[in-house]
RNA sequence: GGCGCUAUCGUCUAACGGUUAGGACGGAGCCCUCUCAAGGCUCAAAUACGGGUUCGAUUCCCGUUAGCGCUACCA
């Protein structure tokens, strides 16, 4: 049975490497009728956020993924308590009695790589229990067994063959002082406790799997399968992280400006994986069809953004592929929020008529607020009468075409067809060029010179409201 | 410092010893066209460096360089 799992800790809003390696886990699962298990690994309890959690479940929510089961790590200490026990009572821990340096950044503690705390290693069983029974508060240690020249191997699923000689490796702690287990034990602990097959995760963990391998061991359960993954980092090479970069690390900026889930995903998943069939725009179901642990790099992958523009031109392409190829009432309804957001009127049946209209001129859903401002305002912004003076042409041109364009709009019919016999009709009478005749109707009509073609815009704008704008673009010419 | 991982256009990537090193984004240009888009076509743009192995290396091996990761009683 093929189960995998995704273990966020609670300390920060849901980052976008995480959401990737919460989507690839799933893909994973998906692809292999397994099972997806959500673990919120919270035993660090002083970082730990209400405000994160809620963080991870909204980002999960809105890339429209789900699991199968869900799981806290807090909730499961006596589980942990008994593993570091069983390890210990196996020997292959220790106590160590060293009070925990206060200093984080004090790493000095010499030259070389630090191994153990000297003295607490070796300390008899009698001399150990004897100040555990006073009440001295300890650290429980890994023994890593390093006398013998031994490797620790693993086989990664994208990285492949893995050893690393136990001399390398510290005696890392199981448990705190305080009787929290760390990081790797609880970890390791749940991960045997429930039986999770594949371990897909960022390859921050590459080095720490040497570790696990031997929790797992010291657990006498077999060490699942490894897969980890590229680390998506910053233009400048550096790990993604709010501090340095900013929003653009967070799933929720990509919400609010406008991406569409769907698309994200398609982009993460490009990121670091590849189909290598020269496909870019997948579904959700082209992705599970399509993924496996051969199709994952192993260089780390950039996120091309920047100060000026903060998201990669990729994802914003990739999402107005998306854009396009969504049916119209589901776009109208994405928009719906945006449209509202940007203190527009939103009609529905409005929306929907303008929606074949923008479809493909808006890369991200926020851009209705641009781009179809004027079919939602009562009263176009003021805007420089110069605009509807056409090419080659000058104020007086404008006029002319307007006023003659404000007489056939009173009595043409009202469709694309119409619209457009009557103006060609009217270019044609006032020897002006079809462009001409249209620049100044479009800017009277939508304040500006770049906008959705003409006879489709005078249409769902209505006759009220076209002749109207037209009146006040001739009297500013005037 | 120690250990580990990585290295193809600016970016994402393809090429599992033999290709004019392919695709995409972005950039430039042309076409289409009522503007803007969309679409079509074209162009510029890469195998980090040095050694091997081989008839032949982007591909395999070694070294150099660079980047990243781990080296916490954080995860």
């Amino acid at each position: 049975m093929l189960r995998v799992r995704f273990a966020p800790s609670p300390t920060g809003f849901l980052h976008i490497g995480s959401a990737r390696t919460f989507i690839f886990n799933w893909l994973y699962a998906r692809r292999n009728s397994g099972t997806m298990i959500l673990r919120i690994d919270d035993t660090d309890v002083e970082r730990n956020t209400q405000q994160s959690l809620d963080s991870i479940f909204d980002g999960l929510k809105w890339l429209d993924l789900g699991w199968d089961e869900f799981y806290r790590q807090s909730e499961r200490l006596a589980l942990h308590r008994q593993a570091a026990e069983a390890i210990f009572n196996k020997g292959l821990a220790y106590r160590d009695f060293t009070p925990a340096q206060t200093d984080e950044g004090d790493k000095s503690r010499g030259e070389g790589a630090w191994l153990f705390n000297p003295g607490m290693r070796e300390l008899s069983t009698e001399e150990s229990d004897r100040r555990a029974a006073a009440g001295e508060p300890f650290a429980l240690r890994f023994r890593v067994p390093r006398e013998v020249r031994a490797e620790v191997r693993f086989d990664d699923g994208v990285y492949g063959a893995q050893a690393k000689a136990t001399a390398d490796i510290e005696d890392f702690a199981l448990l705190r002082s305080d009787g929290m287990p760390t990081y790797h034990l609880a970890s390791c602990a749940d991960d045997a406790d429930l039986r999770i097959s594949h371990i897909i995760r960022g390859q921050d963990h590459l080095t720490n799997t040497f570790k696990h391998v031997l929790i797992f061991e010291a657990l006498g359960a077999e060490p699942p399968t490894f897969a980890h993954l590229p680390l998506l980092v910053a233009p400048d090479g550096t790990k993604l992280s709010k501090r340095r970069h900013g929003p653009v690390v967070s799933v929720t900026t990509y919400r609010d400006a406008g991406f569409l889930p769907h698309a994200f995903v398609n982009f993460l998943c490009l990121l670091g994986w590849s189909p290598k069939d020269d496909r870019e725009q997948m579904s959700r179901q082209d992705l599970i069809d399509a993924f496996s642990f051969e199709g994952i790099n192993r260089s780390n992958a950039v996120v091309n953004f920047k100060e000026e523009d903060p998201f990669d031109p990729k994802a914003v392409w990739l999402n107005s592929v998306h854009i396009r190829s969504l049916p119209p009432e589901e776009l109208a309804a994405r928009l719906a929020p945006f449209v509202q957001a940007a203190g527009f009127e939103a009609d529905s049946g409005k929306l929907l008529r303008i929606v074949p209209l923008i479809q493909e001129r808006i890369r991200l859903l926020s851009e209705v607020a641009t781009v179809a401002d004027f079919f939602f305002v009562p009263q176009l912004p003021s805007y420089d009468s110069a605009e509807l003076v056409p090419q080659k042409g000058d104020r007086a041109m404008a006029l002319e075409v307007l006023e003659r364009a404000r007489q056939s709009l009173e009595s043409a019919e009202f469709t694309h067809a119409g619209l457009e016999a009557a103006l060609r009709a009217d270019a044609a009478a006032l020897k002006v060029k079809a462009g001409q005749m249209f620049q100044p109707v479009r800017v009277a009509v939508c304040g500006r010179k770049n906008a959705p073609p003409l006879f489709e815009t005078l249409e769902v704008l209505g006759r009220e409201t076209c002749l109207e704008r037209i009146d006040q673009a001739i009297q500013a010419l005037r």
